[in-house]
DNA sequence: TCCGTTACGTA
DNA sequence: CGTACGTAACGGAC
């Protein structure tokens, strides 16, 4: 057995590595001794659904405060059994995205999702529920090393963020390409595997105490829990790509690409670098006026529709063309797995607002709207058919509920056009009075609806005052909530969530009250149709809006039944959900949704 | 090689 | 007093 000192903070930490079976006696009786561990692996990347084609786990680690045992999985199947073994004895498991870990036990050790779930404690939803915050945001981040940092220790997390790096170093390769090639035995690499469900099970300890009251007796831990498990079962199941409708895209983007890359050509080498554009814009008399945040000269979309020149327009079709090509068609194509499906990272509580984020091969949430561009490239399984369903409004509706307004709720109790109304009471255009209220919601002002809507500064205050003015309880619950935000430095959802507002940015409190609550209503949404049996045919979700793959005979049952579950009331308001039947293809229920207008 | 900045797609 | 996210690419810093 190898043995690895560590210290915290003076503490000793001891790591202990196993190489014989020999060496498992006294693993077990650590694992009998701890019914609650740390939990964590090391594997050859992140792509857990290519175990059959090179991904491989490659150590697992179990640990309390004070002792970890890293168990090299890939040198001898023995330890394989024992792993398995004390996942199922343990009564408690804490890792730090656990739901990668499950991944990784379920492909690597057979264990089902469904088995670990229940008794993983994800330090991630933790520290998410006592402070959301980015490090950019001011907060302490909800990566594992910025935790480390803010929670345990500075040096410790500044030792095992640096030690990857300086393994990657050692093997002349990017910090990204090490986790294949490092050697099992690798010492350092051992005492990062090591140290992992240590810092797990001491951030645990520290986060649980700080979870707000509230958010506890509200049951948001294991309801948390819970979600993360439901995504967790849609990453696996994963979507169906149509290869030929990508390949055909990408074989058109490209045409398109090299066309306007010629053109640009006689004016610049690289499309890319606005830098040279500018340069080359100025050179052929130009002015150039508009700045970035930082100072620059933009180079942005504005810009180039203002200029009347054959290399605005080829700049800005030829760049459309490769990111299109590579974000989402060459994205999805290369992410596949075997069996010609892509897995989506959904994660399931991301932004301050707890807003779900999906990423990887999948960036659905980017996926231009309006028509079945790039979503055509999605498939229903055989002999299904893609739904999606959505709910209307979700956003007003919960803001007309929650600050009980009388005019908005009665507009979406007797049906009205609430953008209407809002114009109306301006009077200005539907059009306006829509990104007023859009506006609103956001927290923006009339400056923001001067720029946007390409109206007059007065036309814009006029907007913002009539909604203020028509929508009264709706101003009111934006100044108790700016208030709150002030006095506290943050406030809590109608979930029990602590949602810390910046104080010199009192004014979004409304959105991210708003915001939070609709994503929870997604969320409840998705473990209530968990709870239905409908796991199996969620393809993803994106905010306000779950796609389906349904068998095709049953598609309209299915379809109302799932809508039914997801609908919601507020204080009286419903959220309703409304489902849409298409063909085979995600896209194509954007094209009958189109053709019924 | 890493990271900040810019741009652009969505709700 | 416009919120939240993810991805691609450039170009300077190391």
């Amino acid at each position: 057995m190898l043995q690895i000192s560590y210290t915290i903070k003076r503490q000793p930490v001891q790591i202990n590595v196993c190489e014989t079976p020999w060496d498992l006696d006294r693993f077990i009786d650590f694992v009998e001794a701890n019914p609650v561990m740390g939990f964590d692996t090391e594997t050859t990347g992140l792509d857990w659904w290519n175990h059959d084609r090179g991904f491989r786990a490659r150590h697992a680690q179990f640990g309390n405060g004070v002792e970890s045992w890293v168990l090299p999985v890939e040198y001898n199947p023995e330890f394989v059994a024992a792993v398995i073994w004390a996942l199922c004895k343990a009564r408690l498991l804490i890792a730090h995205n656990g739901t990668f870990d499950q991944h990784v036990s379920e492909v690597s050790f057979g264990i089902p999702l469904e088995e670990l779930a229940p008794k993983m404690l994800d330090t991630k939803i933790l520290a998410h529920l006592v402070d959301p915050r980015a490090v950019k945001e001011g907060g302490p981040g909800l990566k594992l090393e910025e935790l480390t940092k803010h929670y345990i220790d500075l040096k410790l997390a500044e030792e095992v963020k640096g030690s990857m790096r300086e393994i990657a170093k050692r093997y002349k390769v990017k910090k990204e390409d090490i986790w294949p090639i490092v050697r099992t035995f690798d010492l350092e690499f051992l005492s990062y595997a090591g140290m992992d469900p240590v810092i797990a099970f001491r951030l645990c300890n520290v986060l649980l105490p700080l979870i707000p009251a509230r958010s506890k007796k509200k049951g948001l831990i294991g309801w948390e829990h819970r979600l993360a498990h439901v995504t967790a079962l849609i990453e696996r199941t994963g979507y169906l790509v149509d290869e030929a409708y990508a390949l055909m895209r990408i074989g058109e983007l490209k045409v398109e690409e090299e066309k306007w890359v010629g053109v640009a050509k006689q004016w610049v080498d690289n499309v890319n670098s606005n830098q040279q554009l500018v340069t080359a814009f100025q050179n052929l008399g130009f002015k150039l006026t508009k700045r970035t945040k930082k100072g620059n000269l933009a180079m942005d979309a504005e810009v180039l529709d203002s200029i009347d020149h054959p290399l605005a327009e080829a700049v800005k079709k030829a760049t459309k063309a490769a990111k299109w090509r590579k974000t989402w068609f060459e994205n999805a194509l290369n992410g596949r797995d075997s069996q010609g499906r892509v897995h989506a990272g959904i994660n399931s509580i991301q932004a301050r607002t707890a807003r779900m984020s999906i990423t990887g091969s999948v960036p659905a949430q980017t996926f231009p709207s309006g028509d079945g561009y790039v979503r055509h490239m999605f498939l229903a399984e055989e002999g299904h058919v893609s739904v999606s369903i959505d709910f209307a409004n979700m956003e007003l509706r919960f803001l007309a509920a929650e600050s009980k307004d009388p005019v908005m709720v009665d507009a979406f109790l007797s049906d009205k056009d609430l953008h209407q109304i809002t114009a109306d009471a301006a009077k200005v255009p539907r059009k306006v009075g829509k990104m007023g209220n859009f506006l609103i919601v956001f927290g923006g002002g009339w400056k923001a609806l001067m720029e946007q809507a390409g109206v007059s500064a007065a036309v814009a205050k006029k907007t913002i005052d009539a909604f203020n003015s028509t929508y009264t309880w709706v101003d009111k619950l934006a100044k108790k909530l700016s208030q709150q935000a002030r006095r506290y430095g943050g406030i809590y959802t109608v979930t029990g969530r602590w949602l810390p507002v910046d104080r010199d940015r009192a004014y979004a409190a409304l959105n991210y009250y708003i915001q939070s609550g609709s994503r929870d209503i997604t969320a409840r949404a998705l473990l209530n149709l968990h709870a239905a049996g409908f796991t199996k045919w969620m393809r993803l979700p994106i905010h306000d809006e779950i796609v389906f793959s349904f068998p095709k005979e049953r598609a309209a049952e299915l379809t109302a039944e799932a809508a039914r579950i997801m609908g919601f009331s507020v204080k009286g308001v419903a959220i309703p959900a409304e489902g849409e039947i298409g063909d085979r293809s995600w896209g194509s229920v954007l094209e009958l949704e189109d053709s019924k207008h």
